[in-house]
DNA sequence: CCAGCTGTTAAGTAGCTGTTAAGCATTTCG
DNA sequence: CGAAATGCTTAACAGCTACTTAACAGCTGG
């Protein structure tokens, strides 16, 4: 089983609280515990964890308002919801916010720790966060960590979201970027204006790329776009 | 919501299956329906799935044990369990397999399809499991990544399509590709009008493939067609 | 409170793809 | 052989997809 993973776990409840830390640290997983959602928030923000188990009662703010706030803050971050209810409507709610699972109350707590497991299986073969050196893009310099792209003597600062999808085509370079999975990556989910605004970066881009005439943005029909760089 | 992904669903229940296919197809997905463990198995190793569903409880083979043999197959493909039982050892018995979920019966079809979403979304976030190298046609180069084929100095796009119907040919280059095969792989069932489509890609890859007298697409009266290439 | 920036939505245009149709060619089989 | 079925190719087109520019609302920092 998978160990050494940070997890985050918002519960009010005491009893059950102690209960699922005692049990996952005894599984060899690191837990911080936090009783409200409020200094979950703050907590989440000290540190990047793998995965966040969300109660949706809590006092104060609840479960959703928290997982909203928390993908604010990284789009990306997996988090469960434990609840006794077990409303239809709030199930959909709590997926629609990009839950990785919804475990009603009561549970088992091996099945737990087995969806803890799949999520976190998952997670290890995703790729890692960000290419921190500069990156050669035919005659510019494409640092994304410092988000922003020189030719020659000129620099251009990139918006955050220019930032995500240069670096996204460089990640994939001369090969097809599929436009579904770059929008999922960047936004979380795909429907059509996304496709679209995703459509005004790709432009801007190329607004921006057109100085190198070996560098192109090539579209490939109804499946995504290549970033062509010469070699 | 993510659409176009293809589904393996086993389900020996004649109403269960035919209710999930019509609810996973109005969603947008491309599902296959097995109504055993053999025949499944069979339809897994000829095409790539994004996600099988599979019943635990069939006649025959049952699902713990299809999965097994599925992932002997391909150790990443990704699997759920249908089940009418609720025995905690079964459910832990599925994770242990390797699924990413179990779902007991009864369940809400909007819960299962959250689920599935999930699921692929995940796997989106993995990185390219078939990182496929250009294949020799001849003198020809096709590079289904990139969705194009290059003689010499000159390059031609392939349409989305075109390409899956090469990349099928080529995976059986110089044996038949059944044409009934072919079209269900493509669009995910046959008919007559589907089957004339088909025709008409064939037609235009031959224009494309015929600048090298070497290689052919032959046809094998009612049965399908050959990609002829030399060696 | 204003100015500037950013990301999203909108609108118009252009272009591509997959499907269907139609006419002719080829194969099969009684 | 002749009829029926199947295959081949070209053409046409509706619907979808993409590109660009512009406008705008929300936010940020001064």
């Amino acid at each position: 089983m998978i160990k050494d993973k940070k997890i985050l776990l918002v519960e009010d409840d005491l009893s059950l609280g102690m209960l699922l830390m005692d049990f996952l640290e005894s599984e060899g997983l690191q837990v911080t515990w936090r009783r409200d959602a409020l200094s979950g928030l703050q907590q989440a923000r000290k540190q990047r964890y793998d995965l966040c188990i969300l109660d949706v009662m809590m006092p104060g703010m609840d479960g959703f308002s928290l997982a909203k706030n928390l993908r604010e803050y990284d789009k990306n971050i997996p988090f469960l919801f434990l609840t006794a209810r077990l409303l239809k409507e709030d199930k959909l709610k709590g997926y629609a916010l990009g839950a990785e699972d919804y475990i009603t109350k009561p549970f088992d707590e091996n099945e737990l720790l087995c969806k803890i497991n799949v999520i976190l299986r998952r997670a290890l073969l995703a790729p890692q966060t960000t290419e921190e050196a500069p990156m050669q893009i035919g005659q510019f310099q494409f640092d994304a960590s410092r988000q922003e792209i020189c030719l020659k003597d000129r620099v251009t600062r990139l918006t955050e979201k220019e930032n995500e999808v240069l670096l996204l085509l460089c990640q994939n370079q001369n090969r097809i970027l599929r436009r579904d999975e770059a929008v999922e990556k960047i936004y979380g989910k795909y429907d059509y204006f996304l496709g679209r605004s995703f459509d005004v970066f790709i432009s801007r881009l190329r607004k921006i790329l057109k100085d190198d005439p070996e560098v192109s943005i090539e579209n490939v029909f109804k499946v995504g776009f290549i970033l062509n760089v010469p070699d």
